[in-house]
RNA sequence: GCUGGCGUAGCUCAGUUGGUAGAGCAGCUGAUUUGUAAUCAGCAGGUCGGGGGUUCGAGUCCCUCCGCCAGCUCCA
């Protein structure tokens, strides 16, 4: 048989020969590393599979080791495996769900209410970690079966393992394997490695509820989360890239940087933003203010609440009022006690409620801004942009620093226009976006098209032709851009496609951050309308963006990028002043003085300790210059920079006071994309 | 909201089998006047998250509430 490689060579193998004999065939050190390979059989699509499995003729095949993403994956989903045999021995009894491997490790789902031991905790882990390294030096083959659906189901019914069949009843004859390592069997399409032997070092992270299908209203099942690794040294590797993401997590950052800070007694996910803090939120609201006035946006300011009745023809009330803080009803009107569970309330016979919401979001005061006057085809597009703010009440356990939070401010904009004109306002806003994440150095985000959920259509408002349109819309719009994008169906808003914006933080967990939304509910829902060339009223469309998404949620995964270390043009001290001694503090003030003047936030440790202390106490705050001042930049009228994170190495010499401050203004301006 | 974990001074953390709370840093006071990541000394600082219970005695054990963390569900 022919194998062709991925460079393109072709060798020659006996029929029937596999992924190992492969491996063989080209090296001794590659077989031992070789953990599944990746086939693509002519005319189809690549699929990883199991080493020892026989090669199709003709396919081409390249062979995964550790070092390859689907190596990995093997290996963690093989360790999963490993991991349920180990609660198997362990724990008799214990019902499976299912064991995938994950980005960074794996997990299984367990269900161990029928065992002696039904609550598993963090001090039980360490035993399972052992059993697991037992049951891996037994060098296990993990065997594949191909069973009927008949034979599979007569073995979890044996077994007793009703989460099994339940799969299986999803499940196809002819599409069903089993794979076998010791005594454990689990229904699984694999691929897997060889055998136990590689898997070195395991840690089991942790313990979480996770739902059965990740269904609400089943059971829920203990979720075990682990890695594994070839060797010690890799696990310990990777438990030290654990501990350095700890460092960068925001929530620490803000407390050392004296950013933000919540208070119980404010209540939880409202921050409170510190100096330091706001001034870092003002600059970020001033950069974004700039390049919205550059492309025809007006600002607008509305109030915080709005009566039910702004929200009720908005479709927001009481709909979702389980996500709202309680209105706040007029005496009289109220239904239901004040302090009902929210969870409890319904819409039903609630329409007599009068009073005020706290805004869940600004685009129904929006509305009611274009509506003011009316409006011509030539008044068209009309942006309206506000830094609103807005509060939400997300479930308790979805709380978390500034990344999901109750009370948060989006740099909000809403933009009127003809149908004719949304591609290029969409194209306008993928640009402005663009210009936000670039000048904050975030290069490694994912532009998402959110779309409907086309098996679940009733969750949307609006016709199928409207949708399909704006869905194009929007992949017109990305594409002309240039935006390399990908689709996910079911993460559209109820009221229209999205493109979402979306960073990893610290942890790797994605956030939404810019998003660009169309929407043509709105406008039906509040009677906008235009007068068009014909002198018809028409109604307009309605496209909401937030560049930041939210300034809280942005600054926090920013810090958790940048650990803090900010650019210049950001960092809320950007200057420090250090005088060596007492008998500097005139002239680091007259320096402060000078470089304040020209609009550079400056402050003087004027403290008498040492200048090693004052560099290092200026180092943790992460200042990005420190000026060091002794009796020679005194005499002279100069300074000495030292750089953020440079050492003395940045130190250039003696600078001119004037000279600092035009390089300082002028790298400020090139942050800012204003050079 | 659910599962599991956690909550001791501003921060990081000690605190034996229940015997009445400790360190470093930060802070304050004083001394020191110093050239590129921690000067020295002294002082002060805690209803051990809140409430209830068991006990002669609770930071340690139990119940309950609050908050935080990871995950699940959710995210208009």
């Amino acid at each position: 048989m022919q194998i062709t490689l991925p460079d393109g060579s072709v060798r020659t193998l006996d029929d029937g020969a596999t992924g190992r004999d492969l491996a063989e065939s080209i090296s001794a050190g590659l077989a031992r590393a070789a953990l599944a390979v990746e086939v693509t059989p002519p005319g189809c699509v690549g699929e990883v599979r199991d080493l020892d499995r026989e090669l199709p003729d003709g396919a081409t095949v390249s062979i995964l080791t550790w070092d390859a993403d689907g190596g990995k994956q093997a290996f963690w989903h093989s360790s999963a495996h490993l991991m349920a045999e180990a609660l198997e021995a362990l724990y008799p009894g214990v019902r499976l769900g299912i064991g995938p491997a994950i980005d960074n490790g794996f997990y299984y789902d367990v269900d161990l209410r029928e065992t002696d031991h039904p609550v598993l905790s963090a001090d039980d882990l360490p035993a399972i970690e052992a059993k697991m390294i037992e049951l891996a030096r037994a060098d296990s083959r993990f065997e594949r079966h191909e069973v009927s659906k008949a034979e599979a189901v007569a073995h979890f019914e044996a077994k007793g393992d009703p989460y099994k069949l339940e799969l299986l009843d999803g499940l196809e004859d002819g599409e069903i394997t089993l794979y076998t390592q010791g005594g454990f069997t689990d229904l699984c399409r694999g691929p897997h490695i060889a055998s136990t032997k590689p898997i070195k070092a395991v840690k089991l992270l942790s313990l979480a509820g996770a739902y059965w299908r990740g269904d609400e209203s089943r059971p829920q099942l203990t979720r075990i989360y682990g890695v594994s690794f070839p060797k010690a040294k890799l696990l310990e590797e990777h438990l030290e890239r654990l501990e350095l993401a700890k460092q960068r997590d925001h929530r620490k950052l803000g407390r050392e940087l004296g950013l933000f800070m919540f208070s119980d007694s404010v209540g939880p996910g409202l921050p409170m933003w510190l100096p330091k803090g706001a001034l870092l939120r003002q600059t970020l609201i001033d950069f974004l203010t700039e390049e919205q006035q550059k492309r025809g946006y007006q600002p607008v300011v509305t109030p915080h609440i709005g009566r039910l009745d702004l929200f009720r023809t908005s479709g927001h009330y009481p709909y979702y009022a389980d996500s709202q803080f309680p209105p706040m009803l007029e005496s009289g009107t109220a239904t239901l006690p004040q302090g009902e569970n929210p969870e409890a309330r319904s819409h039903e016979g609630r329409e007599d409620e009068q009073g005020y919401l706290l805004r869940p979001m600004n685009c129904p005061h929006h509305t009611q801004i274009y509506a003011h006057t009316p409006k011509s085809y030539r008044d068209l597009p009309v942006r309206l942009a506000e830094f609103g703010t807005v509060y939400r009440y997300e479930q308790s356990g979805e709380l978390g620093g500034l990344t999901r939070v109750r009370g948060f401010t989006q740099d909000d904009g809403h933009i009127f226009c003809t149908p004719e004109q949304v591609k290029d306002e969409f194209k306008n806003v993928i640009d402005l976006t663009l210009t936000v994440l670039r000048a904050l150095a975030f290069d490694d985000f994912t532009a998402q098209v959110s779309l409907r959920d086309p098996s679940n259509t009733d969750k949307y408002i609006g016709d199928d032709a409207t949708w399909d349109a704006a869905e194009q819309a929007i992949r017109e719009a990305a594409a002309e851009m240039g935006l390399e994008t990908v689709e996910e169906e079911g993460e559209a808003a109820f009221y229209g496609a999205k493109l979402d914006f979306m960073v990893k933080d610290a942890l790797g967990r994605s956030w939404q951050l810019g998003t660009v939304q169309l929407d043509y509910n709105l406008p039906e829902r509040f009677d906008l309308t235009y007068v068009d060339e014909n002198d018809d009223r028409v109604r307009p469309v309605m496209i909401h963006r937030a560049p930041f998404g939210s300034l809280e949620r942005f600054i926090g995964v920013m810090l958790e990028h940048t650990g803090g270390n900010l650019p210049l043009w950001l960092a809320p001290v950007q200057v420090k002043a250090l005088p060596i001694t007492d008998a500097q503090n005139d002239y680091a003030a007259s320096v402060a003085g000078a470089l304040a003047e020209a609009g550079l936030r400056v402050e003087v440790d004027d403290r008498s300790e040492k200048v090693g202390r004052k560099i290092r106490d200026a180092e943790l705050e992460k200042v990005p210059v420190m000026l060091v001042l002794g009796k020679t930049e005194a005499a002279a009228g100069t300074v000495s920079v030292r750089r953020h994170g440079l050492g003395d190495a940045s130190d250039q010499g003696a600078s001119e006071v004037d000279a600092l401050r035009d390089a300082l203004l002028a790298e400020i301006a090139e942050g800012l994309g204003r050079a």
